[in-house]
DNA sequence: CACAAAAAAGACAAAACGATCTTTTTTATT
DNA sequence: AATAAAAAAGATCGTTTTGTCTTTTTTGTG
């Protein structure tokens, strides 16, 4: 479904999202244990992130990475057209470049229904309102180890 | 979402499905035109396909491959889990491999009904019921420009 | 200022995926 | 028996994805 990249990114952003801010940053090592992804590719990812406005950062001693107000603001549809591409899920399941409802895939009834749905759950959302939503329902989860916090 | 790999071996099935029977067998080069997949590629595939009793074949003239009654008792869901592996769709959204209904991750309720839906869907549904049922409807498509019919 | 902590940048390596090519085996037909 | 058509088998190659490593830049602190 996802690229590695792209799971690693939204982990990333929605623990960034729980634990930090602009004044509690938190450097790649730290996120990359809790997350328990690899750290060298975990940074480069972030770096992306940043450059697309998605994660903030601060250089230097004390430095590290968080979200602002504008990144939260952001959706997890977002996230995924930054590492993995506009793409993602508006192509067709079978591969075929004209599929579309007027001209569908054997299978596009099936799953196109779905692909829109997700889609528009994924792009309204934002990154604050899954977070709170996270936290109301109480199924808030350490995304290390994957434990009930 | 599924590998290219998997999106031509399917497309061949359902090529196979409408237009091949016990008597009516269809070389790799045929096969390969119509689809417009790389022509080896598609071979290798359907080598596999073959050695897991999704499709039949017959060497020399006159061969070639075609689906008998057995073949068309499968699912897309055979073909996906023979092409990309099992796992395709049981696998967490966010990578998670502890993630499950009891201990969702935090896409879990977003993602989860509709991979269970589309699992589902493509499972219980044989072969030759879903040409069927793209025939009833009159959605039936070449697959190779994608045209209608 | 010197130092150390952190991100930024980019070169490099390994594995998976996509695709091609050549050779071998099987088999129907002449 | 010879030939040719077809799948089976497997070696090979390029690209993308995944991941590591080293160097540079920035910046807060003693």
């Amino acid at each position: 479904m996802l690229s590695n990249a792209c799971k690693y990114a939204i982990r990333a952003i929605l623990y960034l999202a729980i634990h930090s801010d602009e004044t509690t940053k938190i450097g790649v090592k730290k996120i990359a244990e809790e997350l328990e992804t690899p750290q060298p590719f975990l940074a480069k990812l972030l770096r992306q992130l940043t450059s697309n406005k998605l994660v903030s950062s601060t250089k230097g001693p004390g430095g590290g990475f968080f979200l602002d107000k504008n990144n939260k603001e952001k959706s997890i549809w977002d996230v995924i057209c930054c590492i993995d591409g506009t793409h993602k899920f508006d192509k067709c399941f079978l591969g075929l470049s004209k599929c579309s409802d007027k001209n569908p895939c054997p299978v596009h009834s099936t799953v196109s229904p779905f692909k829109k749905k997700i889609l528009n759950e994924f792009r309204d959302k934002t990154i604050s309102k899954l977070v709170e939503e996270i936290e109301v329902e109480g199924t808030v989860i350490s995304l290390k180890g994957f434990d009930l916090k």
